[in-house]
DNA sequence: CGTCGAGTTGACATAATTCAAGTAAGGTGG
DNA sequence: CCACCTTACTTGAATTATGTCAACTCGACG
């Protein structure tokens, strides 16, 4: 129906030939709707499918045996999500939405003939995987080796500047809807702490809040205190084969 | 000069066809030395190369603004490092030679030629980057999620899959170089703290050591106590495109 | 033979967790 | 529209895992 998002978020790298938008709407033929809370994939299930986020927010996250939870990351509209399935055969993370969500679901046999027909678009989506494994490596960094504090607020920085890739007008204030146990998960605390930290940010003048939404203050100094480098600001396509 | 070790590595998973072969062999045309220790690209330089890695370990790291290390993940003969390259302009991570090694440097364009006559190559390079993506995911619950020894015992029994995915026969007794800070800077823990929970493992009898060697008792059990997955046993290479 | 890096160990400090109790806010059925 | 219930948030006190500091051992190496 409406535009593809996945093409609007990768035009935001490169511009797209008409040929390679058909190729990326092909991915967006279904729709599906799931509410808020819904478990879309679910660890450990056979993962066939791979989908592309066209609105709301989703995380993924795998179960411990001790039955603690690690949220791995956020997911916004734009985003591919379970791209695990493309390596593996069973599900690696389960997929749930934060929010209502409308996700377009499709086989990862669709990939197929993205790489044999659309090299550039197949390199792109290599740089993006590249992209998210520094995403990652940031987070390992900031569970290792960063304060309570540190880690919380760099959830928050991150989640303002992903969100400013497809809306780059945004401002510092953002709806978060979180709960402080979710918070937790993601950054390897307990729901008690999250609250402790989330208060001294604000005492500290760091972020506001009200409702379910953040505002950050001073995102440089913020930046300083988490440890935390924005990497979505530009990514090198300079190599990538000619359009088709 | 000897064959690939690229492509030794890829054909664990695929077949490879020899014009495949012949694209593979390209990037490894140079051969570079270096000494253990040798930092041989570093966070924030310009960056255009990626390596594959012929013989030795390497590991790459971040450094933290209050001087503190996060090893990101250590690298095997057959592992393509530096692949942020093809995502940044600058060098997100540090790559440092932990024994000697024998590096085959290629320029991020070699990449343009594999995606647009190899799609099938392409591919498959997409495929390992997930399966990496998501061995860093299990990586971030271990740092979140688990107990000190745990993730101590998770390091070792990945470090030993993963060598296992060249050498099939290797039992369970490896050569083990890291340090205990090395250790500490990868686990997210202080080198004490990685001497305490070595010597609990030992005496819990789920480890032996001598030298730099380890031997892991019953897998299995350890597994259980690292909260530990085997995500290297198999891809799933069936979407792929037709050979080239 | 002395120096240096790595490993080991103990005593102490601290960040984060756990437990427990209470408050506020939102949703639902009567 | 109210009474009730549930879920999230808040706060304090006690506990624990891990970090810090400091000293000592050992083997390798020049």
């Amino acid at each position: 129906m409406s535009g593809s998002c996945f093409a609007e978020r990768l035009e935001h790298y490169l511009p797209l030939t008409p040929k390679e938008k058909d190729a990326i709407a092909r991915l967006e033929e279904q729709e599906r709707s799931y509410r808020r809370g819904t478990v879309v994939r679910r660890e450990n299930d056979r993962a066939q499918e791979l989908f592309v986020i066209r609105s709301g927010w989703m995380y993924s996250y795998v179960l411990l045996d001790d039955g603690s939870r690690q949220i791995l990351r956020l997911h916004f509209p734009g985003d591919v999500v379970g791209t695990s399935s493309a390596a593996f055969v069973d599900a690696s993370d389960s997929l749930v939405a934060l929010t209502d969500v409308k996700l377009c679901p499709f086989d990862k046999l669709a990939l197929r003939p993205l790489f044999e027909h659309h090299p550039r678009l197949a390199a792109l989506m290599f740089v993006i995987a590249q992209a998210e494994r520094v995403s990652l490596t940031d987070r390992l960094a900031s569970l290792g080796r960063t304060s309570a504090k540190a880690r919380v607020a760099a959830l928050l920085l991150d989640t303002l500047d992903r969100l400013r890739v497809m809306k780059s007008d945004i401002g510092s204030t953002f709806h978060f809807p979180l709960t402080q146990e979710e918070i937790g998960d993601a950054t390897g605390l307990t729901a008690v702490h999250v609250n402790r930290m989330m208060r001294a940010l604000v005492e500290e003048g760091h972020i506001e809040r009200s409702n379910s939404h953040v505002t950050l203050i001073e995102e440089q100094r913020l930046a300083q205190v988490a440890n935390y480098i924005n990497r979505y600001a530009a990514l090198d396509t300079s190599w990538l084969p000619a359009a088709s």
